[in-house]
DNA sequence: GAAAGCAATATTGTCTGACAATAGACGGCA
DNA sequence: TGCCGTCTATTGTCAGACAATATTGCTTTC
């Protein structure tokens, strides 16, 4: 009966999500670790069916009714299933479907009281900026859509947080800027030029010296992620963006919030092209 | 036994939390509910000792230990005491202690992994923009750098935000917020007025027609309830905000976003003052 | 003496089964 | 009809056990 809870787990885990591969180290130099076993997957494309080798078994769970609930098979207000018929569904204990729902609970996708049961809780109080919840959500809608409200969102917040940094960016911090926009001129493949992409966007956003920018890194990484399947882009192209980061990294650099912004703003035109011309 | 589980919670429990007082009505119409008991407190003043009464026992050991995580006892990288010992400390079953840190890694505070344990994962990666974590950040440091920076944060996203409301908003949003307006106006005391307030820019929000914004409407409410102290303002002050409400709420009314941008910043600049003037 | 492999060990992960607390639903009583 | 108590379904909480895992240190071998 053990073996079976994993395989009924991932009968119902179709659009499968691990949580985001990004790497974890615990500690401070927690050393190489072995990472000899299957080189770490092409990245991006996790749509190659269902295998969730590292992850537990209420992450999994987590997933897949938070994946639900997004989608919107159990719409606001409705009453989820209980604890004891979940357990039954997925065959595995209580315990394990306890903490998954805590987790989704953690993110407000959920509330629940004893005798009533667990609902959905309205769409307006889910944390939509939460990594997971964002991955959930960039599945349901199409594509475009999802990409267009995103970008739509860093319209709004790039140009101001990166004129913030331009203001108060210390040398650490254009340190990691500069390396960033070096690394994606230098970069061998497209994969780890996106890398150093989503790198040097999300240290601009940490340089901006509001720690409420932050967290606002998820919807770049997320909207690199989707935009990967874009970015078949000739080579001259590949240059003109590189002297558009290179022309924000100057004038973060040499301090000039104006004219990081109007920097900023021309980048993101010409992502938004991108995504139009498709 | 059981009974000394609660005290040995409470008497942690310094700084109490509660999970956000806001009303949390389950599913569609249910009712009154009988409040008889204790009328709600005066609001916003939550620092009067410890008591949480509603509150799960997991849920309280999660803000307990997310409190001090946020607060810094335990800096990013620590390895957090084991399941065993927290189940000690607080004399809890270690269930609730599992359920607690899974609310936790479900914001990214912390992670773990078997024979390692669970450790704080680094600030950039937390979930700030959590209603619970914001609200754990908002006690660490002093009151005025943390409504410094909502405020500045508040000056990227509402005037762009209520924008896009005076481009998008529909006839039934529009309702909304026109009736947060009026009742802002009509409101018989200072904190029916700050709901109504935070109501006005939370419908604006919603309005915008993007879902990213919506979950930011955390942020103004957590100004709101910090700013509270602040709003023994005169009466003529009061009709002076009112007034800028109002040009907003005519603004968005009229479809004129920039008009309507002009004048959040307007607002946004009377609050500045008001913080400012402290 | 150094390197590689193996065993011991500590910690989270998972399961099971039980009881408590809660609040809605239902029926009985005035 | 309307109020009141009981019944019951569901989450909340507890306890104890075993599994999986990766670090640590020991042992073996060259």
């Amino acid at each position: 009966m053990r073996p079976s809870a994993r395989a009924a787990l991932d009968r119902f885990r179709k659009p499968a999500f691990l949580k985001s591969m990004r790497d974890a180290k615990p500690n401070k130099e927690r050393a190489p670790k072995k990472p000899a076993s299957a080189e770490r997957q092409p990245g991006v494309r996790r749509s190659d069916a269902a295998r969730i080798p590292g992850a537990s078994v209420h992450t999994s769970l987590a997933s897949e009714i938070g994946l639900r609930i997004v989608r919107g098979d159990y719409p606001p207000g409705t009453i989820l299933p209980n604890e004891a018929k979940w357990s039954e569904t997925f065959s595995v204990s209580r315990s394990a479907v306890r903490e998954a729902i805590k987790m989704l609970m953690a993110k407000s996708l959920l509330a629940s009281r004893p005798k009533i049961g667990s609902w959905v809780e309205p769409r307006e109080r889910w944390n939509l900026l939460d990594r997971d919840v964002l991955a959930w959500y960039a599945t349901s809608p199409d594509r475009e859509v999802f990409l267009k409200t995103v970008q739509e969102f860093r319209h709004i917040i790039e140009p101001e947080a990166t004129a913030f940094a331009a203001m108060r960016r210390t040398d650490e911090q254009m340190a990691e800027i500069s390396q960033a926009c070096r690394e994606m001129g230098e970069a061998a493949s497209l994969q780890e030029r996106t890398r150093a992409d989503t790198r040097f966007h999300l240290a601009i956003l940490r340089a901006s010296g509001n720690d409420l920018l932050v967290p606002l890194g998820v919807l770049i990484e997320s909207a690199f992620d989707h935009l990967f399947t874009f970015t078949t882009r000739a080579v001259d192209d590949l240059n003109h963006v590189q002297k558009l980061h290179e022309a924000i990294e100057k004038n973060i650099r040499l301090q000039r919030p104006d004219a990081a912004r109007a920097a900023v703003r021309k980048l993101l035109a010409n992502t938004d092209n991108v995504i139009k011309s498709r």
